[in-house]
DNA sequence: TTAAATTAAATTGCATACAATTCAATTGCG
DNA sequence: CGCAATTGAATTGTATGCAATTTAATTTAA
């Protein structure tokens, strides 16, 4: 036990916080791949798929990403046909994306990828809860 | 409720565990910033503090890492002077990593961040440990 | 013993992430 | 009104992250 134990990898939640989040987006993007999707453009479309219609700075603040990985990121999602890219007619800095009928057919494809991923987590419903808890309390203290 | 109910964010695990992996590597980063160091850079020469010598497969099991991460950062690693890059005798196959006397010196200077990073999080002890016990079963079930 | 299989790094290519800056549209204030 | 401040996207630059491939060293097995 020295001052530097602190320094120690198994001393550190942020260390399996970051390897957890690592390995199970592994996990999506094997799946997903067969979609030619990736992670981060699944959780931009379910996102979308909620709001139907959200603007990319909104989506920004539901996804904590910015518009450096958000801009290219919707254009690819636009060139695969899920959605449409709009400058808002009140305001036209803003860019308004808006599901498509691909982009809603989508859904059907994706709705087992959940279930699937999770078959490969052993957790108990309780464990579950209480992660799922505490990684929203950590997350809403910014 | 519809069967599309999983397609949600708020229903997913992944999601929070991705957003809050993300914001505490960017407060680690926030303060990084000021030593010229990286998050990734940080964990791995907290492997390397440990291990004072480790070849680059081994640190790459440590950290979750693959060589096509490791093999650029180490070598700014080394040219940071923290480190040193040797070919193993036995193995010429072998990345052999080494600390210098400044990456030794380095740990002082970094001692105290992971309790400054740590009282921006707002989690009870037992919370903090429950949590880490959950994410080491969620590691270890690959 | 030597060619095939294996293993460890390095390389390549693509997709994030995000800080910082730029650009354009809008708002607010004198 | 007219211009400064603000705001939202886009752009730029740097650093991952990882699958897939390549290269080089070592091991294995016929």
């Amino acid at each position: 036990m020295d001052k530097y134990d602190c320094l120690k990898l198994e001393n550190q939640l942020c260390f399996p916080l970051y390897a957890c989040s690592k390995e199970i987006i592994k996990k999506y993007n094997a799946i997903l791949g067969k979609y030619d999707l990736t992670y981060t453009q699944y959780i931009a479309m379910m996102a979308i798929w909620e709001h139907k219609q959200i603007n990319i700075k909104d989506l920004g603040n539901c996804l904590f990403l910015d518009s450096g990985t958000l801009t290219p990121l919707v254009k690819k999602l636009e060139s695969k046909g899920y959605i449409n890219r709009t400058r808002s007619k009140e305001d036209e800095r803003n860019l308004v994306i808006s599901i498509t009928k691909k982009g809603e057919d989508l859904k059907e494809d994706l709705v087992t990828i959940p279930e699937q991923v999770g078959k490969g987590i052993n957790l108990e419903p309780d464990e579950a809860k209480f992660l799922y808890k505490i990684l929203y309390k950590i997350i809403e203290c910014k």
